[in-house]
RNA sequence: GGGGUCGUAGUUCAGAUUGGUUAGAACGCUGGCCUGUCAAGCCAGAGGUCGCCGGUUCGAUCCCGGUCGACCCCGCCA
């Protein structure tokens, strides 16, 4: 078979006799001379045919035919040689050559960047794939998972795998279901995460375990969401918060410097949510910016505008000054969004903007010392809750920023100190924000908004990354918990009895993160979706292309599976 | 569940504010010429249910209603 690869050869390889096979990425036909752009995996190289037999068979040949050709490497001459190759210092006088494999006309031609719409690639994903740009992150992923199981295992963590099929649980993210046909009206259900089984481990004696783990989750996409997706698990025993963020800060540098050659700054900046949401307006801020909220409230106060007098809140954000269209785009951004109003003031030579006339000369002299501005500048005002106004600047800070140039290319920090319950409005009760393993950091309970757990969530340039936790390890504060949660004891026994009683058989403190290895591969290779770096995703409504997924299965099976459709939507 | 963008040769797009008998370009494909190309070049050619269904109309790719699909966002994602 082949010899070399269709990236290795180069001028010290002049005069060998070498057979490469691969893809014909393109063909050149000059009459009496042809050439033809090998492709595999590993590069390209140009293969040259001079005599007329051969330029006679290559006739028959297309695009992404698969040949092999026998020949002898030759030094191209001075002047002729293609910087943008690897091999673009070499050719490869054919001899011989023969089809290994037709190709019909693909449906797009495979070159990067591709023009293709993504329905046609996801269609035909494997000719995609073909392209050196998918290969390269294909390669990455690869990379990645061998850092960090590297990474890991030197440091005693065990490589185990959970079930994917489990209990339907009605806690968090919907799930997917699975019949069974042993107990017809029984169902399995996919694996959400494999939090559970994790903390079964710790409890087992495991003492450190991570697995690549799929996660299914039937609920709507997004860019950076899909029904199933990897995350990088782990879970340790004995630990605190800051072990698992010691570990996690030289997992994420040794996977940056492996891949991309970046060293980064360790430890990484830690806010609590509380800073993060006043200083960004976001639990996962993109900290790349020095763009900041400041809270006006007091200064606001004081001026004759009857929404800021009668507000609880006023917020602000201090911007290099805006057109009336940039504000006109972003208050229709806010209200549709968050529905709510934003006020502006632009400071030039003249104060302008919607709530000048409320401002005195000496209270926008204040507010402009209070912001530091010097130069020109539009200041944006949120009025309203707490929670609301800093997420619309929030929101509106983050559309200001795309298309900035970030300061530094990769900012990662951690979020801690995040509430464990939140006022659920519609039901009337306590509504665990993360998931309800989390320690808290207090054993006081009387006001639940209160209480904050020893969480930390990893962000990497406004995008969450991964969350974790230190877990409950004793039975009688995992039950209260859940109770606050709202859960009912009859559910809790049904969904959580054998794990509660796990936890009274000697469970030994312990602690963990998920980070999202798609997530983290979409920011390392400059992607703006998740899909792109899935070898074969789904479409935003869950459905394959390629295979053509989800589809109707027999009348036969139903039936074993005791299952009758009333409803085709 | 809701909002938005898009859907026209194999592919990516243009086109009709004026509804009309000939729907264009580029790339790809086919054939021809060509010994130094590498996004090869030059010449010629084939290629269309204008997403689908219905309505208005003498006539719809165009107007109207619905529907399907892809993408982006809100809700949702413990």
């Amino acid at each position: 078979m082949r010899t070399h690869t269709c990236g290795e050869l180069r001028e010290k390889n002049s005069g060998e006799n070498v057979t490469l096979q691969g893809w014909i990425d393109a063909i050149r036909d000059h009459g009496k001379m042809v050439f033809i752009s090998l492709r595999d995996r590993y590069g390209v190289t140009q293969v040259v045919l001079a005599n007329t037999e051969l330029i006679e068979k290559a006739s028959e040949f297309g695009g992404e035919y698969v040949v092999q050709v026998e020949g002898m490497v030759r030094e191209r001459p001075s002047g002729m040689r293609n910087l943008s190759l690897d091999t673009g210092g070499i050719e490869v006088v054919a001899s011989q050559m023969k089809l290994l494999s037709p190709s019909d006309v693909p449906p797009f031609v495979i070159k990067d960047p591709i023009t293709a719409k993504d329905e046609l690639r996801m269609k035909y994903r494997y000719l995609d794939l073909r392209r050196p740009s998918m290969q390269k992150k294909l390669l990455m992923r690869s990379q990645l998972i061998n850092t960090v199981r590297t990474y890991l295992s030197e440091r005693n963590f065990l490589e185990i795998e959970t079930p994917y099929l489990t209990l339907t649980t009605t806690e968090g993210a919907r799930n997917f279901v699975v019949p069974s046909r042993n107990f017809n009206g029984k169902f399995y259900s996919l694996a959400q995460s494999p939090q559970i089984y994790k903390q079964l481990l710790m409890i087992a004696g495991v003492d450190r375990y991570f697995q690549f783990a799929r996660c299914f989750r039937d609920e709507d996409q997004r860019a950076d969401r899909q029904p199933e997706h990897t995350q990088i698990d782990l879970e340790a025993s004995f630990v605190d918060e800051d072990d698992i963020m010691n570990l996690v800060e030289g997992m994420i540098s040794a996977v940056f410097e492996n891949i991309l050659g970046i060293k980064i700054r360790a430890p990484f900046e830690r806010l609590t949510y509380r800073n993060a949401m006043e200083k960004y307006g976001s639990d996962k801020p993109d900290a790349r910016f020095d763009v900041y909220i400041s809270d006006v409230t007091d200064i606001a106060k004081k001026s004759e505008f009857r929404i800021f007098k009668e507000a609880k809140f006023i917020k602000a954000i201090t911007v290099p000054p805006l057109t009336r269209k940039n504000i006109d785009e972003l208050s229709e951004f806010a209200l549709k969004y968050y529905n709510s109003k934003i006020s502006y003031l632009s400071f030039r030579e003249t104060l302008s903007g919607n709530v000048a006339k409320f401002f005195s000369p000496e209270l926008s002299g204040e507010l402009k010392s209070a912001l530091s501005i010097s130069g020109e500048k539009t200041v944006l005002f949120c009025a309203g809750d707490w929670k609301r106004s800093l997420e619309t600047l929030g929101a509106v800070r983050n559309k200001i920023l795309v298309g900035e140039t970030p300061k530094e290319q990769y900012k990662l920090l951690w979020v801690t100190d995040f509430p464990l319950f939140e006022w659920d409005g519609e039901t009337g009760g306590w509504m665990p924000c993360h998931h309800i393993f989390t320690m808290p950091k207090t054993d006081d309970f009387v006001d639940p908004s209160k209480v904050t757990g020893k969480q930390y969530d990893l962000v990497l340039n406004g995008t969450e990354l991964g969350s974790g936790s230190i877990r409950i390890h004793d039975r009688v504060l995992q039950e209260k918990m859940m109770e606050i949660g709202g859960m009912s004891k009859e559910k809790r026994d049904r969904e959580f009895g054998f794990f509660l009683s796990a936890l009274t058989y000697g469970a030994p403190p312990h602690g963990g993160i998920a980070i999202g290895l798609d997530r983290l591969l979409m920011i390392l290779s400059g992607e703006n979706s998740i899909q792109e770096v899935i070898p074969f995703p789904k479409t935003l409504t869950g459905t394959g292309l390629m295979e053509n997924v989800p589809s109707e299965i027999e009348d036969e099976k139903l039936k074993e599976l005791g299952i009758s459709i009333t409803q085709n939507r």
